[in-house]
DNA sequence: GTTTTTGCACTGACCAGTCAGTTCAAAAAC
DNA sequence: GTTTTTGAACTGACTGGTCAGTGCAAAAAC
């Protein structure tokens, strides 16, 4: 009697067998299709029997591999925001590896987010539109996988205090949540309402704005 | 039932038909009722039980003012950008009249947009959830008031650099969109996330980065 | 007397999660 | 090397519950 399933923990193919491989296979398969469906309907919206037809699965498969529809979410957003993050970091660690300033750093991580941003679309949609909802069994999550990605352009912008290289007077959290922001809602700005313009235009524009490049006079 | 401190007297004479004030009262405790259980659970999630239980009317009186649950979310995007694009509008104006420069108007607008936020945080929320959704019924609306916001913010800028005040080389619609995203994220993320910083510090960080004091050296 | 609200029973669709059963490749037994 | 066993992975019909929207008579407000 192998009903072993349930929530049955982390038996998780252990062993390497050539099972573990399928496992994990079809798993990406239900990230990918749960994270578009998502993003356009919404979590509630969404049905597991939607995300097992279009992942070309039985919804059964889905109850298999994630203990509830909630579960399949909360290691989504883990995953997402994981790749996020690294791409962020290496941009920072690329740019101080070539010698480049700390706002060179930021400049990269802009870059970094819009690339990010553009590739996997659908999964900054779902993140913004979850982020700030209170009362939700993954807060918590929401909560630690934002505090990764923020941290590392506080690192950046403590870097650049430290070196003189940006004004001491300015608030780390709150200039790093800004600037997290900014980039967040320009990128799908531009993929929603302006997509004829190209990545270059936008991170133009946003890279003026992070060298004050905007306001001509200053006071 | 408490009153809806300041959300709005409704009592507006305009176009409303005689008799019009009872509906209008009924309408407005639905409309806060709906905000705060759909910014925290979602469109989907909330049920229009809930919505009637919490302003307090039979279910019977949600259907005999609105058509269906999605109509009543329609008019509550509707009537929420509208206070929104008001309270942008006359930050602008205030400023013009008192002949401050457009960095200065832009600066009474990012205070304006913290004020709105602090005032109607369930409303911001539930905006930015739903704003780049795809292929929701609601989409054509929240597309139309999207532009109503971010039109008060473009023509600012176009004045600004038509005075010689801003750099010529600004990108306007995509400045604009990057300067509403730097607040709205800004402002969520100080509410979930730093609840205990001023809305003053707030406004200061947003106003040292549209005004170029971050960077301390410009290339 | 007209408009608005109430209260409540009802329906039909929809959906998260369950479970008994199937598949198949690799390991064990022969 | 052939047969048998094992069990992880998967399947899809089914269940129990939920919810949007309806219908209507009576009460309340205007």
């Amino acid at each position: 009697m192998q009903k072993a399933a349930g929530a049955g923990g982390s038996k998780a193919g252990g062993g390497s067998k050539a099972g573990g491989g399928r496992r994990q296979a079809t798993k990406a398969k239900l990230y990918e299709a749960a994270v578009t469906l998502i993003a356009e309907q919404g979590f509630s919206a969404t049905t597991v029997d939607e995300i097992a037809e279009r992942a070309g699965v039985a919804k059964g498969t889905v109850y298999y591999n994630f203990a509830s529809k909630a579960e399949l979410f909360e290691e989504l957003l883990r995953y997402g925001v994981g790749l996020l993050t690294e791409s962020l970091q290496r941009a920072a660690d690329d740019t101080a590896r070539g010698g480049g300033t700390k706002v060179a750093a930021l400049d990269a991580m802009i870059r970094a987010g819009l690339d990010f941003i553009a590739t996997y679309p659908s999964f900054t949609q779902l993140y913004v539109a979850e982020l700030w909802r209170t009362g939700r069994a993954w807060q918590s999550t929401l909560l630690v996988v934002r505090q990764q990605a923020v941290a590392v352009v506080e690192e950046v912008l403590r870097e650049g205090v430290a070196a003189g290289e940006l004004s001491e007077e300015i608030d780390i959290p709150l200039t790093a949540a800004a600037l997290v922001g900014m980039v967040l809602v320009a990128a799908l700005d531009w993929q929603a309402f302006q997509p004829e313009r190209s990545i270059d235009d936008v991170h133009a524009a946003l890279s003026r704005l992070l060298q004050g490049r905007v306001g001509g006079s200053r006071v």
